[in-house]
Order: C-alpha cells, then sequence, then structure tokens
DNA sequence: TGAATATATCGACACTTGTCAATCTCTTAA
DNA sequence: TTAAGAGATTGACAAGTGTCGATATATTCA
C-alpha cells in the first residue's frame, strides 16, 4: 500500500538513515555505521532499518557478520511519481 | 520539517482525500464532499484536512458556511523533489 | 568446540494517532 | 433575536509507534 511507504519516511531518523545511506560511499552502510550519527540503541537502527527494508526502499544483503544496507534503485523515484501525478 | 510532511501522507484516507480534491471539479471540495466517500465521520474528516493543511499540502477557503479545500501549489512536486535528490 | 562480535528479536513502557460522540462556533435566513 | 446548518474543537479510548534493555541468532576465529 502506498500509505506504508510514506510511513516509512514519516520519521525523521529514518530520512536520515537514508541520507546517509545514499551518500555513503559504495552507497551502502552497516548498522554500526548508523548508531552512532543517529544517536540512537542498535536495536533501534535495526527497528527502523527493518521498517524502510519492509517498504521497499532499502536493500538488505548479509556478507559475513555484517549487514549491509543500500538503496531499492528507483524506489523514491517511483515514489516521487505518485506524488506528481496526483497534483 | 521534512518528516510532517510525509506523516501527513502517511494514511490512507488522507492520501484519498488528496486524490478527492485534486481530481474534483475547480480542484477544490468541501467537508461535506468527502465525508461520505471516504466512510468516516465530519469530525474526523475535519480532523484529517487539519492535518493536511498544517503540512502545508492543501488550502483551506472558508466561503459563507462551507470551507473549501485546495491543493497548495507545488507542495507535493516539491516534496516529490526532496525524494529525488535523496537517491 | 567455545569465545567474541554484529545483528535481529522480544518485552515493556511512554507517547502518538485514528476514530467517534458530544459540544462549540460561526454564518445565513427568517 | 432566534433557528438551522456546516464545520471545528474537545474528551475519551483502542491501537499503533519509537525507544530501550535483555536475550537470541549467526558467523568468524582460536
Amino acid at each position: 500500500m502506498l500509505a506504508v511507504r510514506f510511513k516509512a519516511l514519516a520519521d525523521p531518523n529514518r530520512l536520515r538513515i537514508l541520507s546517509i545511506v545514499s551518500s555513503s560511499p559504495e552507497a551502502e552502510t552497516c548498522v554500526c555505521d548508523l548508531s552512532e550519527p543517529l544517536k540512537l540503541g542498535q536495536p533501534t537502527v535495526s527497528h527502523h532499518l527493518k521498517i524502510l527494508v519492509e517498504a521497499g526502499l532499502l536493500n538488505r544483503e548479509k556478507r559475513g557478520v555484517w549487514a549491509y544496507y543500500s538503496l531499492v534503485p528507483g524506489a523514491l523515484d517511483s515514489l516521487a511519481a505518485t506524488l506528481v501525478s496526483k497534483g
């Protein structure tokens, strides 16, 4: 549902996660890179990441012990397109 | 704040309000036009409209006894632009 | 195998949100 | 001035959300 994706964006910390992920080298980030700049505990960061993944905005790839998150290509653009078409 | 605007979009009924408003003749709607299609009580519709107005997405204009709501020109587009620039 | 480490999940808590019924406010008409 | 009607506000309540501490899972290394 469309509202689910907007709900995923409706939190300042999750918007910041998207910014950090997209601007990081290789455009991917692990949980450990997020906990400190967000000033949130590790379980909370995991929780936000899960919401973004389930909304189809982030990909999760596990390599070894680490989990790397990256933007789903085109996801934000298609969401933006639904906004423009409404106006 | 950016999250406030996405929060305004993070509800199915509010997305439907935007659709109805933008597609109605003159692109404006009064509360009485919304209550029935949304199957919501009048106070609930007023509540959702207030959230959309405070998010800067809808204009409210009172003419006589009725209140007419219309899209704020460019608001959805500029919000869409913030999404595209993140990717 | 066992220890160490990164991440996920669980349980709990305060806070927020969507909804409704009741009430209030404001405008028009008599 | 009073009555009627549109819409806003208030109060209440169930459901959802963000956060944390504790625990579980999974992977690497000795």
